[in-house]
DNA sequence: AGCCAAACGCGAATGATATGCGTTTAACTA
DNA sequence: TAGTTAAACGCATATCATTCGCGTTTGGCT
């Protein structure tokens, strides 16, 4: 909704194409595809032509702007904002709608296994099933 | 260790190049690529082509014999035997080892999820960070 | 207003993965 | 054990997402 509120990253060039792209992530709640930016940005009256759309989010990605989240059902790469250092998604199977899930299950588990081998600085869950909308349709039996 | 030890899947006709591929992928305890696969199975004495190796894979993900993991730090997709129902990696952000991690850590949390607009049945935990080896190298900072 | 490195757009390249089609082979049968 | 046939294979080519080269445009500064 607003697009506003948000502080322009510091040293990052303001052009209308990566203003653009952030608007349109900043709406998104969920993660999106740069081919979902190409056209949602063309949607926004705001033609950007792909392979700006990919040097804008690697760009933004380097900076931490931007996060990148390849989903194992998913063909292409999803982008979102960083506005949290880590991510978790619940995937429906069939529709492969995108559910959030908010609170971390790891964050103990986390503090274990840094104890051995490994230095932690990040993790990625994915939970996948069936959304409220797609169950059912399957018959219920798995 | 054990190549032999395995039943050959129901309904699945058993040529050179399955057997390969399927040998490789229980030797391998970790994840990996088609190329992995491709150069794996030739050192082992056996060309298969690379397409027939794509097919293979996506023919047993679907038969359940084989698991898909796409990884964020990883350019292509990585493949393992589907011996467990779901997977949990530390990946070095430096090196890209990848360190299997043992315990779920979910369990608990699946079932809370569950009640709500999800019906759970999978998921994949990837954890991100410096590996033994690594860590150091980093400097540490951060 | 003018300069210039950084961004952009286009089109072409790349790299992983998939597919069409003619040839080979595993599994079944006589 | 040889014959039959649908399924699997290999090769070449296609596809699709993503990247890159290069000439043109533009934001930020003076």
């Amino acid at each position: 909704m607003k697009t506003s509120g948000r502080e322009w990253p510091a040293g990052v060039k303001k052009t209308r194409q990566r203003q653009a792209v952030l608007a349109l992530l900043e709406q998104a709640e969920k993660p999106i595809s740069a081919a979902d930016i190409f056209t949602g940005t063309a949607a926004a009256g705001q033609d950007i032509s792909l392979s700006t759309i990919y040097r804008i989010l690697n760009y933004m990605e380097k900076k931490g702007v931007v996060a990148k989240a390849k989903l194992a059902r998913s063909e292409s790469v999803l982008y979102e904002l960083n506005r949290f250092r880590h991510r978790h998604y619940a995937v429906c199977v069939i529709c492969h709608r995108i559910i959030s899930v908010n609170n971390c299950p790891l964050e103990n588990f986390i503090l274990n296994i840094a104890e051995n081998d490994f230095r932690v600085t990040g993790h990625n869950v994915e939970i996948y099933g069936y959304c409220r909308e797609c169950d059912g349709e399957a018959g219920g039996g798995r």
